[in-house]
DNA sequence: GCGTGATGTTGAA
DNA sequence: TCAACCTCACGCC
């Protein structure tokens, strides 16, 4: 599920569930037992995103930091008089007056000064979840991609960049704003980086809201076409992502997909148009098709 | 029931 | 470039 939308969706639920209360922490599995013991019992301030990162802040500015990795999921449930004994290898869990949360296959769970947090939140760029004032400002983006000769697939994952897109939102942008992955970011205008950042912000508001990845347009949906809705682990609707071989709900072509730095690429090649400089001529490189 | 792959990142080779 | 992290839904038996 983590892309930045279901950190910002966490957050939002974490705080609904334990903020300004005092909070048991334990960690079942251990990893996180030393960390954890400094923290129960006290009050969770506030819990926030910044892209894939999660902070919940406990007094003394001390902040437990979280990525989910691919597989790491944190479950927050409600409970009702005995706490249920916990299931599987729980990093962290926290249980306030209501509410349980299980922090599972987490890549990283720490507990961090306000400098380390700082340092962390500096090295990434603008969330489009975040307000333009306070981490989310556009021009910062396009500092980097405008001035780059890397493809804007590369760019869109790279967290430095922007902040919170994963391979889904990734795959959907490019198809929505008809671009080739394998374009240079220096090969787009202000003007298509503004539209695609706008339309970011809605698409991943979306995400926040529904906690699922929806992008196809009202033109486009399962009841508008007629066609049978998505099911599978990921949900929600969507142009290529995973619909490698399958005819484009716009144009028919057969979705294709390709590994690039490790990640798989999905893109229609009716839709997104195989670009091409009009003087040098361009290296194509890193992407391997496949299938 | 078993094998696979996945919305991500780090760190070693 | 690849293994590791260590979860979970899916397809297939």
């Amino acid at each position: 599920m983590p892309e930045g939308h279901t950190l910002h969706r966490l957050a939002l639920d974490l705080t609904d569930a334990f903020a300004g209360q005092q909070v048991r922490v334990g960690s079942p599995q251990g990893r996180f037992d030393a960390e954890a013991r400094q923290l129960d019992g006290q009050v969770l301030e506030s819990a926030e995103a910044w892209g894939k990162q999660l902070f919940l802040e406990f007094p003394g500015e001390r902040f437990v930091h979280i990525h989910l990795g691919l597989i790491g999921k944190l479950a927050i449930t409600p409970y009702d008089g005995e706490v249920p004994p916990p299931v599987g290898q729980v990093r962290l869990r926290l249980v306030g007056r209501e509410h349980l949360a299980d922090l599972r296959g987490a890549t990283a769970c720490d507990l961090w000064t306000l400098e380390q947090r700082d340092a962390c939140v500096a090295k990434l760029g603008p969330d489009p979840l975040r307000d333009p004032e306070d981490g989310g400002d556009p021009d910062r983006a396009w500092k980097r991609i405008g001035g780059s000769q890397r493809s804007i697939a590369s760019l869109l994952m790279d967290q430095a960049v922007l902040a919170g897109v994963g391979n889904v939102y990734r795959a959907e942008l490019l198809f929505r704003h008809r671009v080739d992955p394998l374009r240079p970011g220096a090969s787009l205008s202000r003007r298509q980086w503004d539209a695609m950042w706008d339309d970011l912000v809605g698409l991943m508001r979306t995400g926040v809201e529904r906690n699922r990845i929806d992008t196809v347009r009202d033109e486009h949906t399962p009841e508008a076409m007629g066609r049978d809705p998505r099911v599978d682990d990921h949900g929600g609707e969507v142009y290529v992502y995973r619909r490698a071989g399958q005819p484009c709900h716009v144009c028919g072509a057969v979705i294709r997909t390709a590994a690039l730095e490790g990640r798989n690429l999905f893109w229609c090649p009716g839709c997104q148009r195989r670009y091409r400089p009009r003087t040098a001529v361009r290296a194509v490189r890193g992407a391997t098709p496949r299938r």
